[in-house]
DNA sequence: AGCTGATAGTTAGGAAGCTAACTATTATTG
DNA sequence: CAATAATAGTTAGCTTCCTAACTATCAGCT
């Protein structure tokens, strides 16, 4: 029986017997799901364990990386350069870009203002958008916390050669436009 | 610079890029980690997806297919073999098999007694203990939905050969291994 | 200008995850 | 046997996700 992100990953054979049962059920493509899923679950179990360590949730990370980048695009602008329109700095706009709604994106923000990372500013142009911006406390905190969450990165990525890396890139890739056509059109799949 | 999960993931070169401000980023590390993370996610909702349109969310899933395991086991054992001992029945069982914790099965199993898909049991031997079982409306459930859960995870796959299949899980296996460590030795990655 | 439709952020309620604490039960120790 | 420690399931509170509805604001149309 295949059993979806349990501790002890069933073993092929065990896929195949369920198989007789099930004529819809392929065995090799129920294992490598599994193992995609699994192995996947694992791996952010280990960089959100860092994460909670120092913390912070993934979420909020997210939302702290998108501001930053943000800023870092500004920083990075000649001056007198309008950058400000495609970097990220409305609730939905932040919301958009971490593929969540924004009903959940209010509420990062406001554990994230609770504790001194943000700071709302109403837009001066349209007054139904609020404006987000990082303060000196989430910038001192990311430039703490990025060396180490890039270390953890590459220690959980150094099971695989940069050959080996390359080849798992273009397969997941494969399946992630899969996923996309599967997301598109549902009827595929029966 | 890397963000994670983002709605469209940073190419290649954003990478390099940012590897020259932080030297503990390994661009190749990066892109495979975040192209792992993203793959599985996206089939987790294609997955997760259908099983919303059916009613059922992927953690009470496993609840009702880790008990209807333990019922196959038993329908498979000869009479008067006792096969109990190895399949979750308790709370604490099935959370530890779920990897989630006892207080969050409690909340799984409220959830699937309420809608007829369980019933909790105080446990004969142990006063502290409830035993948990399917109904037949959640057998019935699992029969109607199961092959089309099945044929998800086909389509899903389908992306991929036989032998791109094989040496994707190979691979993952590989991650998988060093997630393990890592998590049993957090220093490693420092 | 006034009305209607669209948009942004928030609220309310529910589900699913966590931790810590609790009550009842069982096991262990002296 | 009595006291202490361990265990099982649940509760309370918080966080993060969702949907639907809400209020305030802006856009478009006549």
């Amino acid at each position: 029986m295949p059993l979806l992100l349990l501790k002890d990953l069933p073993r092929y054979e065990c896929l195949l017997e369920a198989a007789r049962e099930f004529p819809d059920l392929d065995p090799s493509a129920a294992e490598a799901l599994l193992h995609l899923l699994r192995t996947s679950d694992e791996a952010y179990a280990v960089s959100s364990r860092n994460m909670g360590d120092h913390g912070i949730s993934p979420g909020r990370f997210m939302v702290l990386m998108l501001l930053w980048h943000g800023d870092q695009i500004k920083a990075a602008a000649p001056a007198g350069t309008v950058t400000c329109a495609c970097s990220p700095h409305t609730p939905a706009e932040l919301a958009d870009n971490c593929g969540v709604t924004r009903a959940t994106m209010t509420g990062l923000i406001d554990t994230l203002e609770r504790d001194g990372f943000v700071k709302r500013e109403p837009d001066p142009v349209d007054r139904r958008m609020m404006s987000v911006r990082l303060t000196a406390k989430a910038e001192e905190f990311l430039h703490g916390f990025l060396p180490g969450h890039f270390r953890i990165h590459s220690a959980i990525m150094s099971a695989l050669s940069e050959a080996e890396r390359k080849v798992l890139v273009r397969l997941l890739a494969k399946v992630q436009q899969q996923c996309a056509a599967l997301r598109s059109d549902p009827a595929a799949a029966t």
